[in-house]
This record gives structure tokens, C-alpha cells and sequence, in this order.
RNA sequence: GGAGAGGUGGCUGAGUGGUCGAAAGCACCGGUCUUGAAAACCGGCGACGGUUUACCCCGUCCCAGGGUUCGAAUCCCUGCCUCUCCGCCA
């Protein structure tokens, strides 16, 4: 949520700075709302006043034994009244929060502009693509009799599932394990294991609700429950509705969790393979920061991220997101973009952001600074670190052979046993 | 699933219809004292919103949402959560 004050006062950088996502504010709407806001909590606000100081007049007059009827007649006529303008003035409020909930964060100064992922801009590059004396295979075809069943997937569920047996599924831990180690042992974050199902408050609080709702699975019946589509929303609502004190912060937290996403509108995309699950993995980097430090916690973040493809030997680039492709909830997004010989691509496989006190205030997540009596809100960041089935694949194809077999990285060896490759005929 | 108890400020905890936004203690902040610190003593200390240059003032908030009443932390209803006992269970 934006700061309302600012929507207040600054209506017109608000507006421009959000038609750089191509959303447009209904400026002179909201103009009207906030006019009528104001007259009819003022009105309210007297009434209130009003029947506050006539009530306590006659708890006194009964306490001195005075005859209250004349008093009892004035206040009952403003009930009526009252109760329409509280009515109306919530129901008000209602309708300008829902309002609020819906406007995206604001940009960043330095998100360059553009419309969609082709106009986003590449930072920097790690690594050489391997060039291959042999015709290199995607993950599908390698791990076809080597542990990936897409077919069995779809039988036990449907689309967009995969079975991982054997090796893989031995390796695609081992990515899980390296991850969380790497973290919580050289970059100082604790390792948190948390619900995967969320009520709709925290999804609320990072921006999921209300305007992204057919991107999630939800429960039937009693519980109101949610299915993650990331860590990132139950490890950041840790700290909804708290005050920090100075010292707990910066808070640093990692998290291994299924992801879970219905992918509506991505229908015929990625259909192959499994870039697109509706169930997939990821180890999830998450800062709670003081709000001088949100920018440079985002270097250092996507930095983390970064760590994980290095050490795993993984080509990559870096791409800050452009304006109409920055998400919802950021400030300013960069991509770590994996090379896949498979495809030939660069794929996204980390996505990392800074939501300014965006969600702080959608969770009401403060701290204490500690020359400042007033609470503050608190700035969140998070950053796959990474995607796990994305960078099982990445390892795949990235480092098979001739025969089929894949290379195990050297980060990963001791995870597996000390197996240096798998999927080896002989 | 059954029975019972309870949710009050950063924390502990009093308060069962009328100046209660709420006693007290802890924590925290300022001061006195001290070479310094501690202790002691004095004072301050909730959040959010409206109005305002500011002070003031006003409103809302005692888990959440409804209701009763001139007036609700206090009474009623619904939901959520916590604890105890029994049952069941990985």
C-alpha cells in the first residue's frame, strides 16, 4: 500500500510515476473520494464529540441525583444521525482502502522504462556458455529413462507435475541442502521452516490479495487457506502486525518450500518440461531491514543469489526489470537469468526485489528507531535463492555428456555421496 | 470430537455499565545524586486517524466483526486464537 498521505499531497508524481507500469490512477475519482472522506468524517467526528460529552453529563446528573429526561431527549435525537454518518463514513473507508490495496508500489528512480520483459536490461553477465562438440539435449530428453516422469505425473494429478526418481531426486535435494547451507553458513541467515498453507491477511500483507487471487490454489470448505505461491509470503508476515526493536534488525531468513501456482493466463507456455510446474521448490532468501539500508540490502540479497550460480558453475546475467514488468508489490526487480543449453536461452531463475515499506504497511511491520519516539515502518525484501526444480534442470543440461550422463557439480558431490556423475550407462 | 478457562499498552497484570485510554510492576527515556556505573529518588512514557505552522483540541482502538444502551474493556451473538482435562491421531 502506498503512503495515503502521499496520495494526498503528491497526487500528481503518484500518478505519473505509476503510469510508468502503464496502470492508470483514476485521479479525479480519487480526488472526489478523499473530498467527501473528509467532510463526512468531520461531520462524524463532531456527532461523536457530541454524544461523548452529553453521555458523561448525565452519568453525572444521575450521580447527583438531577433529573435527566431533558438530557435523554437532546441525545436520543442524535442517534439516528450518528449511526447514518458512521455508516456511511465506513462504508466510505471501506470502498478507498479497496482502492489503495489495488495501486501498485511505486517505482524505483533507476527501473529503467518499458513495457514488458523484452525491454528489461541486462546488468551484467557471469560465466561463458559451454560450447559442445555434440548436439546438447534439454532436461526432458536427458531425464527421460533417468528419473523424470512427466506421464506418471500427469496420471497421479495432471499437467504441469513431475516425478522425480533415483539420482535426480537425490540431486534435486542435494541443490536444497547446498542452498540452505550456503546461507545460513556464509551469508548469516537462519534457516526458518514454515506453513505452507496462508490465510488471506498474509497474502494481503505481501500483495498476493486481493487483485492476484486466480494465481493461488485455494482450500475448500472451513478453512479459508491458501496454498504458498512462495515463501515469501508466510516467511514476511513473521513480522506482520510487530515492532521491531533496532537491534533485531536486520532479520535474515531463509526458507526451503514447495511453491504452489495455478498459472492462469500462462496457458501454452512452457509447456515442455519442467520450467513451469504448478508445484515446484525454492529456497527463499527474505530481509526485514531498517529503511536507510533497503537499497543496499538488495545488492548484497541478489548478490546471495547470485553466490548460489557461481559456486554451481552456472552461466548467468542479471537484468533489472523495466518499469511495465516490475511486479506488483517491487520497488525494483532484478532477474538472474540462467543459461539453459536446451534451449538455448538465458531463463529466469531467481527473481529479487525491494518492496520499500510497501508490504510493511499492508502488515503493519514497524520498528523502533531508537532517537524516534514514533514507530516506523520497516523496509522487506526477498530473492529466490534459488528456484530449485529451475536449477536441477540447469545443472542437467548445463552439465550432461555425450552418452546422456550428467556431471555432478563439485559443490554438490558431497551431497550425493560423492558421486561425480550420475545417469551413467555403465 | 467432548468439557472447562481465558484473550487488556513493548512485557507482566488489575479493572464487570458512567471523566477508563485504562491501576500497579517491569522495560524504556529524561533529570537529581555519583569520578563513572549501579542503586535510590523525581518526572515522562500506547497506537492510529482528523484538525493544525505548532501547541492544543477532537475521534477511534482493551483479539476481530456485529448487537443492546443516552453511555460498553465491562452485557449479548458470531468468528479467530491460547491454555487445561478427556478422546482420537502422524
Amino acid at each position: 500500500m502506498l503512503d495515503p498521505q502521499l496520495l494526498r499531497n503528491d497526487l500528481d508524481a503518484v500518478t505519473r510515476n505509476l503510469a510508468r507500469r502503464g496502470y492508470q490512477l483514476d485521479k479525479q475519482a480519487f480526488a472526489d473520494l478523499e473530498q467527501q472522506r473528509k467532510a463526512l468524517q468531520v461531520t462524524t467526528q463532531e456527532l461523536q464529540a457530541k454524544r461523548n460529552r452529553l453521555s458523561r453529563a448525565i452519568g453525572q446528573a444521575k450521580a447527583n441525583g438531577e433529573d435527566i429526561e431533558p438530557l435523554l431527549a437532546e441525545v436520543s435525537r442524535l442517534g439516528e444521525q450518528l449511526k447514518q454518518a458512521e455508516s456511511e463514513l465506513h462504508e466510505l473507508q471501506g470502498r478507498m482502502n479497496d482502492l489503495a490495496m489495488g495501486i501498485p508500489n511505486l517505482l524505483a528512480d533507476d527501473v529503467p522504462d518499458g513495457r514488458d520483459e523484452d525491454d528489461n536490461v541486462e546488468v551484467t553477465r557471469w560465466g561463458e556458455p559451454r560450447t559442445f562438440d555434440f548436439e546438447p539435449k534439454d532436461h526432458v530428453d536427458l531425464g527421460e529413462n533417468a528419473g523424470l516422469d512427466f506421464a506418471t505425473a500427469a496420471r497421479i494429478t495432471g499437467s504441469r507435475f513431475v516425478v522425480m526418481s533415483g539420482d535426480l531426486a537425490r540431486l534435486h535435494r542435494a541443490l536444497a541442502q547446498f542452498m540452505l547451507d550456503l546461507h545460513t553458513g556464509e551469508h548469516g541467515y537462519t534457516e526458518m521452516n514454515v506453513p505452507f498453507l496462508v490465510n488471506d491477511d498474509s497474502l494481503r500483507g505481501t500483495g498476493n490479495l486481493p487483485k492476484f487471487g486466480e494465481d493461488l490454489f485455494r482450500l475448500e470448505g472451513d478453512f479459508g487457506y491458501s496454498l504458498i505461491p512462495t515463501a515469501e509470503v508466510p516467511v514476511t508476515n513473521i513480522v506482520r502486525e510487530s515492532i521491531l526493536d533496532a537491534d533485531d534488525l536486520p532479520l535474515k531468513m531463509v526458507a526451503h518450500t514447495p511453491c504452489f501456482r495455478s498459472e492462469a493466463g500462462s496457458y501454452g507456455r512452457d509447456t515442455r518440461g519442467m520450467i513451469r510446474q504448478h508445484q515446484f521448490e525454492k529456497v527463499e532468501l527474505v530481509q526485514i531491514v531498517q529503511p536507510e539500508h533497503s537499497l543496499a540490502a538488495h545488492e548484497t540479497l541478489t548478490g546471495h543469489a547470485e553466490t548460489v550460480l557461481q559456486k554451481l558453475g552456472l552461466p548467468y546475467r542479471k537484468v533489472i526489470l523495466c518499469a511495465g514488468d516490475t511486479g506488483f508489490s517491487s520497488r525494483k526487480t532484478y532477474d538472474l537469468e540462467v543459461w539453459l543449453p536446451g534451449q538455448n536461452a538465458y531463463r529466469e531463475i531467481s527473481s529479487c526485489s525491494n518492496f520499500g515499506d510497501f508490504q510493511a504497511r499492508r502488515m503493519k511491520a514497524r520498528w523502533r528507531h531508537p532517537d524516534r519516539k514514533k514507530p516506523e515502518l520497516v523496509h522487506t525484501l526477498n530473492g529466490s535463492g534459488l528456484a530449485l526444480g529451475r536449477t536441477l534442470v540447469a545443472v542437467m543440461e548445463n552439465y550432461q555428456n555425450a552418452d546422456g550422463s550428467i556431471d555432478v557439480p563439485a559443490v554438490l558431490q558431497p551431497y550425493m555421496g560423492g558421486k561425480a556423475i550420475i545417469n551413467s550407462a555403465t
